[in-house]
DNA sequence: GCCAACGTTGGC
DNA sequence: GCCAACGTTGGC
């Protein structure tokens, strides 16, 4: 069981809008880059993810759950390598944490939130969903 | 609005 | 295959 964290500018897509997709989900498209493709390939239906606001709010609002493994995107042109997983809004932190929050955490000190702050769907460790589930205020 | 980090492109 | 130039992301 993996744990992860996807990005979006709350601009171009907001755990609001997720919330409001319900249970019939939504395509994360628009990845344009290898390490995050690579990433969204390995996930399993079932697997968790925070829901990271970037650059407007620059905090991890809500969990959501992977809901259909990784398949061509439909927004990208044909034949080219560029693929979606669909997720579904799980439930909202309690507490958002914000940036801010993560970098004063010593546990979270390896985050790649942190450390590769361009890459926009990175894995998370079981320790830091741990620890960011505490400071959110919902059950890991 | 600026700039650092990173990825991609293209000349050699 | 190297590296300079350029574009994009995202924090500040």
């Amino acid at each position: 069981m993996a744990f992860w964290l996807i990005k979006s500018e709350p601009d171009a897509w907001s755990w609001d809008q997720q919330v409001a997709r319900g249970k019939a989900g939504e395509p994360w498209s628009g990845v344009r880059n290898h390490t995050a493709k690579l990433n969204l390939m390995k996930m399993k239906r079932g697997e968790r993810a925070f829901f990271y606001h970037s650059n407007v709010g620059k905090e991890i609002v809500g969990i959501c759950e992977v809901a259909r493994e990784a398949y061509p995107d439909p927004t990208a042109p044909e034949g080219s390598p560029w693929v979606v997983c669909d997720f579904v809004a799980v439930a909202p932190l309690a507490k958002p944490v914000t940036l801010e929050d993560v970098k004063a955490e010593p546990k979270l000190k390896d985050m790649l939130l942190i450390n590769n702050s361009r890459l926009s769907v990175q894995p998370v460790s079981d320790a830091e969903w741990k620890t960011v589930c505490a400071m959110g205020g919902v059950r890991p």
